[in-house]
Order: structure tokens, then C-alpha cells, then sequence
DNA sequence: TTATAGAGCGCCCTCTGCTGGTATAGT
DNA sequence: AACTATACCAGCAGAGGGCGCTCTATAA
């Protein structure tokens, strides 16, 4: 089993190293990096019996391992047993490994390659990038690193933690990685050394690697591993994760994370932190140049003092004494639930000395004096300016440059790059809308939504987008945008005029442009003075020279110039279910035909009054007995109607003649027809 | 033992901008 | 009446700010 090792999408270096089957794989596209991008982290001083078979064969290939035997000959230590998998683990010492040279470090537990992958397709899944021989010498590794490996994973196991990172500095600061190894080893070494111990080599450990008696727990946890930890190791992944450094150094970010998340079954003994001295004469001469070091039976921590490891092995325990008496929450410490309490009580001891705030945790104001006050920002991205106050903020921003999206939708293909992002995007599936608004009930999904909503149906004062090159006003910023995006972008294809030969490269200009030709009283009469803008205004006016009556009554062969005449006529004379509309004087009753000669006559009968607005008339004059037009067409009609009235009229509009009949009180209309029925002619007619 | 600093995760919010459907005016 | 153009509008996602809460490490 594999277990892909970056998943960071980041195109350039990486490092990856996945642990197979409780064995290590060094991993990398281009295995000609040049030497000097590698950054190694060696593989364990291990020499199973398998592997010492193995190494036997390739001792001249494989310089790792055979330097390990000679240092283990220069230690003066040569353990030989069963239990073979830690025993050379002892050789090396915390201190020592501090103060190491680089030579001497290289013999320790991953082999970490910095490589540059050609694409994003470059996975652990699939080695068929590596070429036969590389994939078998990658098996042979796999082989030698074994059992090694198991004492890794139940550390990591038994760390209880996801993550550790260090950085390393592939050029200056190998020490950084150096150290990263030592606190993998450390943690390797102390369980190789109750392994020893229990092995009955023939070194007395005490001795030899002076390190404290283990308890019980310990040696019972070493049987473990001995025993049937190999069966267990097997289904552990861990994943070596690289980033690149801050501000362009060449410096990775290593990102280790067990990957089997599977509850531990065994843990080791609470109660007492482990103590690493030196073994040899030369370490314990080296060690007289380093303190000693604790470290916790369970995680990579480390102290110079046992009370404080002692202490950091409480938070590996389960036990929360302290139960808050409102909601039965437990917690390790005092402090710790009395902040809790104070959450339920509105306690908040910490207090902004800026602004009103007040928190439960210091830090807690601090955080807030940041963002509020000091506008501190220590969390600074490499890629571009942004900085933020918390590094959870940049590293939720680092996915905006990565592309990374860790949050799945379950429903569909959307995936987001933070938990809320997702969490809005499932009421899309589910069609959940929490927001409400509180004038007229429409939901909404988001928040800004309705406060859209709110702002432009419900508001006064709606502020008003000015588009920059026109007159339009534009009730929000995007659609002016949009606006813009439209009309008032450059465009490199010529938009030709409808009119003229005139070219633009942008819409507005062109219809500003071709609106200027509309306005053209282009078609003159050859007969008289008489203009117009429309070929089939100038049509009909020619008729009036010409005589031409080409529309004729098939009813009583009756002859008119406009079609409209046409139609009056036949729904006048020949449509037996013509009932004529009848409007009656508000004042006296009286009833007219048409609703000017109404009007007129209400002047004289209301003398002194206003003429009643449309909507007056329309409510209180109007009897419509039978109309012949479908009530929507009434409706347009009456609307148009309103236009007529209000003067609302378009320049050349060609208008219903009972409409016309009206507004002229429907005197000698049909030699007002001879004319071009505009709507500025029959505006004239009204004026007369 | 306690207080404090700081990391980390989660949640919610706002602002922003794009998209596509719709209503309406113009042709 | 059909078609087109465009403002209006809701839906939706990206990005980032701010705070609540828990936890660990460390100093006092």
C-alpha cells in the first residue's frame, strides 16, 4: 500500500518520502536532481538479520548502511541478536546527534529527497516513473528500512499528533533538519532500547547506553514490538509533506502527518519521561558539552528538566478532573475551566483599554488589539503583500495562490478552500435560505443577498451608481460594471454605422452616433415642403399628390389612402357588433362618442375646474358597454391613450385613429388623414 | 499552581464580483 | 409581433476580517 505524500500542488521542489508497508521510500520525478538539491534525512541504523543478509549482498552499493557498521565498530559496540532491529539504534545519542557532524548524522531514519516533479501527475501511487532498476533498488530500501519503521510509526502513533513540521534550510541551515532527525530518532531510539534491554544481548544496556530502567509499561510496550508490531506497521502511512520557505529562500517547510489515524491500542506508560546519556566514552565525552535531555515517552518533546517533561506527559493523558458544573464539560486544569466557566457566566476578566471590548483570555485581547488597534500583522504571505493577524488567516489565504482545495463537496464537484465556503455552497444543494427579510419575507441564501434586497426595495436614499461616460445611473456597482464592461469597452473589431460608413470601437460612441441619424428628417416630399424621417410616412404623404387610394372597402368598394382608414371604416359601417364607446360628462352625465368631444363640453360645464387627469377619466367617465378589443388590448390602448394626454408622445409614432378621433374631437378626421399620421401632427391636430 | 502568551480551529460576518434570468424599452 | 439591448435582480462564490473557544508551553 502507497499513500501519496504531497498533496500541496505546488509545481516546483518537493519532498516526499511515504512509508510503505512499515518501509521508507525515498520519492522524486527526476532522480538526476543534482546532489546538492537533496536534503537527507538517512535512513534507520537498522540491521535486522534480513537486512544484514541483504546488506551483506549490497554493502558496496549501499554506503548508508555499510557506514553504519563501521560506526558501529568504531563505537566499540557490535550487538549480534535476534531482536536485531534496534540494536545498533543505540549507538546513537541524543547529545551526540546535536552536536554531530553531518557524517555522522547521516544514518538515521528517512531518506528525504528534495526532487523536482515534472507535472502534477508525478504520485507515489504510481512508481512507473522510476525506471526497473530504480524501482527495485526503491523495493530494497523498502526491505532494509522494515522493521525500523515500525518504531516510527508507533511513535507518531503514540504522539498523538497529526503533525510536526521543522524547517530545513537546504542550503545553510542543516542543523534545523538535523535536529528534526533527532527528534525522530530520539524517539526511535527509546523504543530500540527497551527492545535491547529485553533481547538479553550481550551488552548490558545500562551500561552500554545508560539509560534509565524502563518500567513495565515500557517493557511490556518493547514486547509489543518485538512480537506483533509488524502486522500493525504495515497498514501505517506517513506523509512527508514540502512547502517552499518564506520569501523566496530556499528553505522548505516539512509537513509530517501519520496518516493512519487509527485509535492506539497500546500506549505507553504515563508516568515517567525517558533520560538519554552517552553511552560510549566518546559520547559521554561529547555529552559533557551537552546537557542532558528528558523526552516524552509519547511525542518528539524534549526538556532539559524532568519536571517539565512530567509535566508535558499530563496532556497525553485522558484524565480531566475538572468538570464544569453548568454544562459538565471536563477539562486537564483549573485555568482552564475556569475560562470555560466564564464563557457561560459573560465573565470577561480582560478588558481592551481602547474600546469597550472585554474578553474571557488574554489572548483573546491581544488578537483583537491587533486588528483593532495595532493593526499588527506577524503572519506575512512570501508570494505576494498580505499579512495577517493569524497565521490559521495566511494559511487560508496561502490556498488562494496553491489553488488548494481541501473541502469536498459531497453532492457535486464543488470543492472549497475553507469550511465555511463549503458549508454556504450545501444550501445550494439543499435550498436552505436562513435569511429573511423582515419588510416583505423573500428568503435568501447569504446575507449580503438580502441586504441587497433590503438596500434597493425597501431603502430611501439607494445610492446611485454614475457611470463615468454616460448619463446612466445604475443602482449597484456590479451591474454598472457590467455597464461598462458592454458599452464603454475599447474593442479592437470596427462596429460600422447603420446609416453611414462611420466606424467605433466601442458601443456607446455608436449609438450616440447612430441616434443622430434617427433625428434626420431625411425624406422631402417633391411635391411640397413637407419632411419627414420615415420612407413609409413619406409613402402615404405622396399619395395625398398622387390621389392613389389603394386600400379598398370589399363591403362597398369604398376607397382610402392608409389601411387604418381602411379598418375604421369596415368596423364602423360593416361590423354589426360595433357598439361605439360612450363617455359621459362627469358634471351632467351627458354622454359623448368620443371622449374629446366629452371633454370638451365638460370645460364648459365645469367652467373654472381642471380638466380631470387620465386616471380621473379612465375611473369616473368611461362607459364601455360591449368593447370589441380584448381587455388587454384595451389596457394598451387606454395606456396609450395616457400618453396622448400626458403629451407622452414618440416622435414618429404612427397611432390608432379612434385615438386620434379622440384627442381632435374626431371633426373632418378624414381629411385629417389626408395627412402623415405622426404623432407631432397629432399634436397639432389637438393644439387646433 | 497559576497566569500568560500564543497557536489552532471553527464560526460567522462583510465586501466584492461574476453570472444568468427577467422585465422593459427600443427597434 | 418579433427581436434586441440593457438595467434590474437574485444566486452564488472568492477573499478576508473578527471573534469564541480550547489547548499547550512557559514563566512567575
Amino acid at each position: 500500500m502507497q499513500h501519496e505524500a504531497d498533496s500541496s500542488g505546488l509545481g516546483g521542489r518537493r519532498v516526499q518520502a511515504t512509508l510503505l508497508g512499515g518501509g521508507v521510500i525515498m520519492a522524486g520525478a527526476e532522480l538526476s536532481v543534482p546532489p546538492e538539491q537533496f536534503t537527507q534525512i538517512k535512513e534507520p541504523e537498522l540491521i535486522p538479520d534480513r537486512a544484514l543478509e541483504e546488506e551483506k549482498e549490497e554493502e558496496n552499493d549501499n554506503d548508508g548502511v555499510r557506514r553504519v557498521k563501521e560506526q558501529s565498530g568504531s563505537a566499540g559496540l557490535e550487538v549480534e541478536s535476534a531482536q536485531g532491529p534496534f540494536q545498533t539504534t543505540i549507538l546513537e545519542e541524543v547529545p551526540e546527534l546535536v552536536l554531530a557532524a553531518p557524517e555522522e548524522i547521516e544514518r538515521h531514519l528517512l531518506t528525504l529527497q528534495t526532487v523536482h516533479f515534472p507535472s502534477e501527475e508525478a504520485e507515489l501511487q504510481d512508481l512507473s516513473w522510476l525506471d526497473p532498476q530504480q524501482e527495485d533498488e526503491m523495493q530494497v530500501r523498502v526491505r532494509q528500512a522494515g522493521s525500523g519503521v515500525q518504531s516510527l510509526v508507533w511513535l507518531e502513533e503514540a504522539a498523538q499528533q497529526s503533525l510536526h513540521q521543522c524547517v530545513l534550510n537546504v542550503q545553510e541551515e542543516v542543523y534545523s533538519l538535523q535536529q528534526m532527525e533527532v527528534m525522530q530518532f530520539q524517539l526511535l531510539e527509546e523504543n530500540v532500547t527497551g527492545a535491547v534491554e529485553d533481547c538479553k544481548s550481550a551488552v548490558s544496556l545500562e551500561e552500554s547506553t545508560g539509560s534509565i530502567k524502563l518500567q513495565k509499561g515500557q517493557e511490556e510496550e518493547q514486547l509489543l514490538t518485538e512480537g506483533g508490531f509488524s502486522e500493525k506497521a504495515e497498514e501505517q502511512f506517513f506523509l512527508v509533506e514540502a512547502r517552499p520557505g518564506d520569501e523566496g529562500r530556499d528553505e522548505i517547510v516539512l509537513t509530517f502527518s501519520n496518516l493512519n489515524m487509527e485509535e492506539q491500542k497500546e500506549k505507553p506508560e504515563l508516568s515517567q519521561a525517558h533520560l538519554e546519556k552517552p553511552s560510549t566514552t566518546k559520547n559521554r565525552n561529547k555529552a559533557k558539552e551537552v546537557k542532558q535531555t528528558f523526552h516524552c515517552n509519547f511525542c518528539k518533546f524534549t526538556s532539559s528538566r524532568i519536571s517539565s517533561v512530567n509535566r508535558h506527559m499530563k496532556i497525553h493523558s485522558t484524565e480531566k478532573p475538572h468538570v464544569c458544573h453548568l454544562c459538565l464539560k471536563a477539562f486537564r486544569t483549573v485555568t482552564l475551566l475556569r475560562n470555560h466557566v466564564n464563557t457561560h457566566t459573560g465573565t470577561r476578566p480582560h478588558k481592551c483599554g481602547d474600546c469597550d471590548m472585554a474578553f474571557v483570555t488574554s489572548g483573546e485581547l491581544v488578537r483583537h488589539r491587533r486588528y483593532k488597534h495595532t493593526h499588527e500583522k506577524p503572519f506575512k504571505c512570501s508570494m505576494c503583500k498580505y499579512a495577517s493577524v493569524e497565521a490559521s488567516k495566511l494559511k487560508r489565504h496561502i490556498r488562494s495562490h496553491t489553488g488548494e482545495r481541501p473541502f469536498q463537496c459531497s453532492l457535486c464537484s464543488y470543492a472549497s478552500k475553507d469550511t465555511y465556503k463549503l458549508k454556504r455552497h450545501m444550501r445550494t444543494h439543499s435550498g436552505e435560505k436562513p435569511y429573511e427579510c423582515h419588510i416583505c419575507r423573500a428568503r435568501f441564501t447569504q446575507s449580503g443577498t438580502m441586504k441587497m434586497h433590503i438596500l434597493q426595495k425597501h431603502s430611501e436614499n439607494v445610492p446611485k451608481y454614475q457611470c463615468p461616460h454616460c448619463a446612466t445611473v445604475i443602482a449597484r456597482k456590479s451591474d454598472l460594471r457590467v455597464h461598462l464592461r458592454n458599452l464603454h469597452t475599447y474593442k479592437a473589431a470596427e462596429m460600422k454605422c447603420r446609416y453611414c460608413p462611420a466606424v467605433f470601437h466601442d458601443r456607446y460612441t455608436l449609438i450616440q452616433h447612430q441616434k443622430t441619424h434617427k433625428n434626420e428628417k431625411k425624406f422631402k416630399c417633391g411635391y411640397c415642403s413637407y419632411v419627414c424621417k420615415q420612407e413609409r410616412h413619406m409613402t402615404v404623404h405622396i399619395r395625398t399628390h398622387t390621389g392613389e387610394k389603394p386600400f379598398i372597402c370589399l363591403a362597398c368598394t369604398k376607397c382610402f389612402r392608409q389601411q387604418q382608414l381602411l379598418n375604421v371604416h369596415s368596423k364602423k359601417q360593416h361590423n354589426i357588433n360595433f357598439v361605439p364607446n360612450v363617455y359621459e360628462c362627469p358634471k351632467c352625465g351627458k354622454g359623448f362618442s368620443r371622449w374629446g368631444n366629452m371633454h370638451r363640453h365638460s370645460k364648459k360645464c365645469n367652467s373654472g375646474q381642471e380638466t380631470p387627469t387620465p386616471v380621473e377619466k379612465e375611473r369616473a367617465t368611461k362607459r364601455k358597454p360591449a368593447s370589441p378589443r380584448e381587455p388587454a388590448k384595451e389596457d394598451e390602448a387606454a395606456a396609450k391613450e395616457v400618453s396622448l394626454v400626458s403629451g407622452e408622445l414618440y416622435p414618429g409614432e404612427m397611432v390608432p385613429i379612434d385615438f386620434l378621433e379622440a384627442k381632435t374631437g374626431g371633426e373632418d378626421l378624414e381629411q385629417d388623414l389626408e395627412q402623415d399620421l405622426t404623432c407631432d401632427m397629432i399634436l397639432a391636430l389637438m393644439n387646433k
